[in-house]
DNA sequence: TTTATTTACGAAACCGGTTTCGTGCCCCGT
DNA sequence: ACGGGGCACGAAACCGGTTTCGTAAATAAA
């Protein structure tokens, strides 16, 4: 078996408790001993049990991760900037895709309360406003940092970008760029994010002297075909728009397919602006303009945060709102 | 404090082993003995410790994924994958990017010793032939499987497609549309994965009768400035390439940048293929053709074998290689 | 009726670090 | 010479499940 502290203590004619605080560089243990305990250890290749100290000290050292999803740019970007900080932390990173499916999100925090982790990242799907589960956890003292898409219902640490001020951008782009009719593509009526683009949106219009066309708000659904259909139906109708705000990046990318497949020409017949910090936004045809978050950033933000509340109970972090700028970037779709 | 096993026991006047054995349905525990245990720990919310268990046991439900990054659509989409399978299995995925940094790979491994994870999924990054650490991995009979990028001098599971042929396909077909002067864009010399596809490429100039011209291969770095400034070497040279393959995702999309800033036209001036899994790959400009593995079904079958190896020491499971297809979609970009 | 066997449960060791609380011993001041 | 104080280290409890082993009672087999 591996070699345990017990094994050291023994070999070494010393106790457990000697060689532990020595391996801890305790105070109170001589200089010379540590240097026979270190050497010792170093040739006879001890590890620690991560679980005997875990059990003990009621740490882990993992954090979760826990988003929607992975194949999206904001969030692969943002768990780059969550795995950076991590990384220099010394903390390890669990991730959790919850499919934009409140069930599984629920079923997944609820595992948390065994400890498994110190503390959670989190970017909340759409639920049917069940965020019970995310309160119980809150009540468990576990440290939790939302980012981008938070839990308004609850007073807990958050990294965001203005999704009014997003969403009322990106129409406005749309309306000088001479749009009059601009649909909205949504994702959930329950999420926070999306409701505020929503009504960053109507805003806009309003300001404009636009009225608010209910058929131009279509609410797609995290399946890929259906929300394909969704919105060639709304490109199929006599009346289509002539301007496109997605909600979020697949969205905007899956308008690309429907106007390819339906022959309509970006920007000339649809101009399309979308929520989005894909790279390779440039690189579309055309290139996408987009309203861009700094994900990378906010990832580290968060997890800088939670880590701060995590080492000593940081009352500032633990409820601190970070809002960061997101810009407009304007490309061919909406020239 | 949160409620234990020993509470419940006393509270019951069981002892603390009845209990245990009653929670984990043992059957020497009595069908009523069960129900009363059950019960109360339902009413007191009692959720077991993971590190005492964990400990005990010597098994944590961790299962860790190791890869380069994971802004790539190859390795989100297989994220996906091993994610579903985990979930499926009830394991949890611990995260760890190496930045294609074979030190970083190195203390991420190292780490894996203290028995942090039940089993290692690790697609390598291109180090300079130091693969002891994953060695010394597999000697600790953590049970490793590797998917996309193998270490070649290591006798376990591995999910691979076939890169030798993927190579050949893609400079093949660059040929077919009239290339004759096509530059590999490798990533790391080191690289199996890479120097299977620069030898598909090589095979395949030469089963056409056009000379290697190791002008033509050149290595990218992980560093996406570096990389386009040498991209953009090669197309600045008056023997400028017409066709490109690009050995990973982001070599394709960065010759793309090069190309839209240096105004070469693509398929006219230059034709372009890239390994990728991009969804979206059919939305750019112009659309790009691709070598596509499964990358999903590759990620599914990397974890289904970890976890048979796992759950019982699956010796079939332990060194199997899986070679999965991938496939040339002709688009635009080599048209 | 006596001897196996099974059933249901308890006592205690165990996993491997961590931490508390001593306890000799040496040095210092008075 | 004596009390106070730090220094270096040891014994043992502890964290919270798990598992082994033992045992009394109940049932089955001989």
């Amino acid at each position: 078996m591996s070699v345990t502290i017990r094994k050291i203590a023994t070999d070494l004619n010393l106790a457990v408790s000697t060689v532990s605080k020595a391996l801890r560089d305790s105070h109170e243990i001589s200089a010379e001993t540590k240097k026979r305990v270190f050497a010792y250890a170093e040739q006879m290749d001890y590890i620690p049990n991560l679980y005997a100290s875990s059990l003990k000290r009621k740490k882990t050292g993992n954090i979760a991760v826990v988003l929607p999803e992975v194949a999206d740019s904001f969030f692969s970007l943002a768990i780059n900037g969550i795995e950076s900080v991590a990384q220099e932390k010394g903390y390890h990173v669990m991730i959790y895709l919850t499919h934009e499916n409140p069930d599984k999100e629920e079923s997944i925090l609820r595992d948390f309360r065994s400890g498994r982790v110190d503390g959670v990242l989190i970017s909340v799907s759409g639920g049917a406003g069940a965020d019970s589960h995310i309160h119980d956890l809150c009540a468990r003292r576990i440290p939790m940092v939302f980012f981008d898409r938070a839990c308004e219902s609850i007073g807990a640490a958050k990294v965001l970008t203005d999704d009014f001020e997003g969403g009322y951008k990106a129409t406005t782009h749309l309306i000088e760029k001479g749009c009059r009719r601009i649909s909205f593509l949504a994702l959930s009526e329950t999420l926070a994010i999306i409701s505020h683009r929503q009504h960053g949106y109507e805003e806009a219009l309003r300001h404009d002297g636009i009225p608010v066309d209910k058929n131009l708000i279509v609410n797609c659904t995290n399946d890929e075909r259906e929300s394909y259909a969704i919105i060639k139906k709304i490109f199929l109708d006599e009346n289509r728009p002539d301007g496109v705000v997605g909600s979020v990046e697949k969205l905007a990318t899956l308008t690309y397919s429907v106007c390819r497949d339906l022959n309509l020409h970006v920007p000339r017949d649809v101009k399309v602006i979308g929520f989005s910090s894909l790279s390779i936004a440039a690189l579309l045809n055309p290139s996408l303009t987009t309203i861009t978050q700094p994900a990378f950033e906010m990832g580290r933000a968060a997890a800088t945060l939670l880590f701060s509340s995590l080492e000593r109970n940081n009352q500032d972090a633990q409820c601190r709102t970070i809002v960061m700028p997101s810009v407009l970037i304007e490309r061919d779709s909406t020239r």
